[in-house]
DNA sequence: TGACGCAACATTGAATACAATATACAAAAA
DNA sequence: TTTTTGTATATTGTATTCAATGTTGCGTCA
């Protein structure tokens, strides 16, 4: 392997990492060919996304039943941030905040499993969901969503948060598909 | 490692495939004391069956969406199979079933990732519910709730068959804890 | 008896070596 | 020109070796 000298390293080493890699599915091996990073399709990406939004969606409900008042607190504090991005036109800032969000929520479910599984799927998505963010003309309607999130959140609606956590994460469905197509 | 002698085969694969294991969390690694095989306590299990229930629970009504008459038509063929085994007390007939049924539906989700996701936490589960299976007291209404779920699918009632499948793998986690407590 | 320290041992990460197999490409044959 | 064939190269799986590090158990000393 070339990889090899350009790290530095032997190919003992390497190999278990790109295994790890594989095994994370954010690389690809081709037998006899090597590895390469992993290009997904459209309908891969439209089943990620949609497993994503299931897991989320049903975060969500857990969270309901399992969050502290401290803890949906601070959701209500990451969504004002939220906005005020969206007020000094702060994309990148956005971004990380919805994460953030995003990621808190399937925290407060307090399942673990769930949370790890979350967190493998969505690092696998990440660039393709940041490359989607800068599509500008969904983004009011995003933060409207949000706002949305977060009251059903503090009422504790278990069924309807899910609901909306689905369609959130089917409209990123949407954009990265113009982005594909346009 | 001792285990390189009983195998006869060298650290270096031997290690790659601990490696797989551990990332499938089967195994579990106690620094510089060796892999043993994993014996999740009460907690982790529940977090598993209860991530298990949502995944299939999605898939489920997926499915609903998404499968074939013919499709339907293999999980009613299954269901009548599982029923006969109750008839005739085929308690390993019944388990390699009941996972048959359960498999199929979340294919029929067509979502290969949601497919793998569930693959790999059932194969965690397997030992645990292979185990469970034993308890027969619950294993007609088990049976009745087989019956909801085809009915379900058949009529398309996504939203039922979700709550039904999540409802279906609780009852599994109620009989596992009785088997821990006794 | 109990605490401490040291030597033997096991685990771990990494480098290197070797054999088997598949691919790629160029030369030779049809 | 197209097909075949053969050789160089790369990938892959595995074994072996080495150094670093942590654990274990035993003997020593208070």
């Amino acid at each position: 392997m070339n990889l090899c000298k350009q790290l530095s390293v032997s190919r003992t080493p390497l190999r278990e990492a790109l295994k790890q890699l594989i095994a994370e599915g954010l690389v690809e091996q081709i037998p006899y060919r090597g590895v390469v990073v992993c290009n997904p399709d459209q309908a891969s990406i439209e089943q990620m996304l949609e497993l994503l939004g299931a897991l989320e969606g049903f975060a969500g409900e857990m969270a309901c039943l399992r969050a502290t008042p401290e803890e949906i607190d601070a959701i209500r504090v990451l969504t004002q941030q939220m906005h005020e991005t969206y007020e000094k036109d702060e994309r990148l800032s956005y971004y990380k905040i919805n994460q953030s969000i995003h990621r808190s929520i399937v925290e407060f479910s307090k399942n673990g499993e769930l949370i790890r599984s979350h967190e493998r799927l969505n690092s696998r998505l990440y660039r393709i969901r940041f490359l989607s963010n800068r599509r500008t003309d969904r983004w009011h309607t995003a933060i409207e969503e949000h706002d949305a999130i977060l009251r059903n959140l503090e009422q504790r609606e278990g069924l309807k948060l899910n609901k909306l956590l689905r369609d959130h994460l089917g409209h990123t469905w949407t954009k990265v598909k113009d982005l594909y197509d346009s």
